[in-house]
DNA sequence: CGGATTTAGTTTCATTTGTAACCAATGGCA
DNA sequence: TGCCATTGGTTACAAATGAAACTAAATCCG
């Protein structure tokens, strides 16, 4: 077979563009509104991402062991487990010895983590809100249909 | 999209479900995007993230400074610097001084370079295509305006 | 010119994050 | 029982990341 042209001529195919490849502007759009959080967060309540989600997770869900949260909030043991700490010594949240088993530990938000966490969630809804204050209400219901399909098949790559 | 039932004494807008939180699906997304693609690319080029970019970019557009580089991908200065380091080291890009400015410089890919953005660019596309297999041409079109719109909302937060 | 200011890029240092090894309690199961 | 593989969680170490200080070249402007 003829070789093709050496730098010209390429096949669509071939035209990869970073600006319209989707997983570099899924990391551009996650980052960006992430750190506007994050920030805004840290400022605030001191409060680190993994630990806010934490705080989310155990303010609806009390009782979680570590690994629970882990799997609720697609963290990894390792990080749950620093962010626990930190929250433990800021008497966030406590870890009572689980009943049923030595090893796992019972987690639940302390008075304070109650109060953070109604303080932080409707600032929460209200960052989401204004993002999303960009699409109308019938968009944020596609893209959010669509995001779930892409989560799901983001799964098995 | 399903209405929520007031059956904790929450009120609506205090209601923070982690698991239905934009912020947070967008970051699961990305990240597991992400992670598939970049162990597939660190496995078979050794090559990171960061230095995929700029491969990606300088592929199209040959001659970009560090600092178009960091504009083009995103990225600040100090990650292109760093990835650039290897990257040249690695024998893939050339840094030339750049004409008008002794201070910037002109980044291209070397043959090895060229070869390598060759391979990858096709591996991309297909990653893409398998992510977005699971949406309809429709759908991909709608989602892809949806992204540009929360890009754009994205970066006055 | 020539000093002050800005800009391109690098280096340094502190934090964050990820991986693997680890400890201790549990659950089989012979 | 008593041994061994498994599991919940932590620790240790290495690599990645970010902020700020730094170098050197360019620009501004008297």
């Amino acid at each position: 077979m003829r070789a093709e042209a050496k730098t010209t001529g390429k096949s669509p195919a071939d035209l990869l563009v970073l600006e319209r490849f989707l997983p570099y502007r899924l990391s551009i759009l996650s980052n960006r509104v992430s750190r506007a959080i994050a920030t805004r967060y840290a400022k605030t309540f001191n409060l680190t991402i993994p630990e806010w989600r934490i705080i989310a997770v155990l303010g609806r869900r009390p009782g979680l062991t570590a690994k629970e949260v882990a799997e609720a909030t697609e963290m990894d043991k390792v990080a749950v487990s620093r962010a626990v700490a930190k929250l433990v010594s800021a008497k966030r949240v406590s870890a009572d010895v689980h009943d049923a088993d030595g090893r796992a530990q019972s987690l639940t938000l302390t008075a304070q983590g109650e109060a953070l966490h109604a303080r932080i969630a409707p600032i929460a809804i209200e960052s989401e809100r204004r993002l999303l204050a960009a699409l109308s209400m019938t968009e944020r219901a596609q893209f959010d249909a669509l995001i779930d399909r892409l989560l799901a098949a983001a799964r098995q790559l």
